[in-house]
DNA sequence: TAGTTGATCGTCT
DNA sequence: GACGATCAACTAA
């Protein structure tokens, strides 16, 4: 089926605020366990590496951010509060740290199997599931293993899903990152407005 | 329902 | 040695 077709390594090779609002509506499907989950992204936050001083790879290149520096394409998975993770879509060429931090997704298959993930019974809010960074990461199953794979083959990959219509989509400012000046207030965060799996409401500006 | 706080540790200063 | 691109449990009203 074309909604499960790998997205193009040419997707991936543009900034990360022009990826970020396509890549709602697309499929993240995990093999793991011997079991296939597949997520509808619904929100997603672009970082713009040294441009950015939200950005991991603002300060330049270490050990922790390195795969943010692997072309388009590829996971950057990074640990934070001493108990989660995030999963972050690397965009750009190679060398060019630009990222797309991934903050909710819907249940499309293996619902049941993503709640015990998450230590939930099957049929609990879209939101409790998977709506927020670190619950995502657990309900897929991802840790940092997954830092630096490819996002187009292996046992985590991105495809074409179902793209979100322009009109549907809403933007914002970013979310936990009040540490960056006057970036925290750019509107780099985007959503599928109408999802109920949004870890939190889109403060203000609309549009797409 | 809104606001506050404790948990917990890898990474960088 | 301080501090998070967070979450869940708790409090107050």
């Amino acid at each position: 089926m074309s909604r499960f077709r790998p997205l193009p390594r040419v997707f991936f090779a543009r900034p990360a605020d022009v990826v970020a609002p396509e890549l709602l509506g697309r499929f993240l499907v995990r093999e793991v366990g011997g079991e296939r989950l597949v997520a509808r992204i619904v929100e997603v936050e672009a970082y713009l590496g040294g441009d950015d001083p939200a950005s991991h790879a603002y300060r330049g290149r270490t050990a922790r951010n390195a795969a943010m520096f692997l072309a388009g394409g590829h996971a950057y998975v990074y640990f934070v509060y001493g108990m989660h993770f995030c999963l972050n879509v690397v965009c750009g060429a190679a060398g060019v740290p630009h990222a797309v931090l991934l903050r909710a997704a819907e249940a499309v298959e293996g619902e049941a199997a993503m709640a015990a993930r998450r230590g939930l019974a099957a049929g609990v809010a879209p939101r409790a599931l998977a709506g927020g960074p670190a619950r995502l990461c657990e309900a897929l199953g991802v840790d940092r293993r997954l830092d630096g794979a490819s996002l187009r083959a292996g046992e985590l990959r991105l495809t074409a899903g179902e793209p979100a219509a322009r009109a549907a989509i809403a933007r914002g400012a970013r979310v936990g990152v009040g540490y960056a000046g006057a970036a925290a207030r750019w509107p780099l965060r985007f959503a599928i407005g109408d999802s109920s799996a949004l870890s939190r409401p889109l403060s203000a500006s609309r549009s797409a």
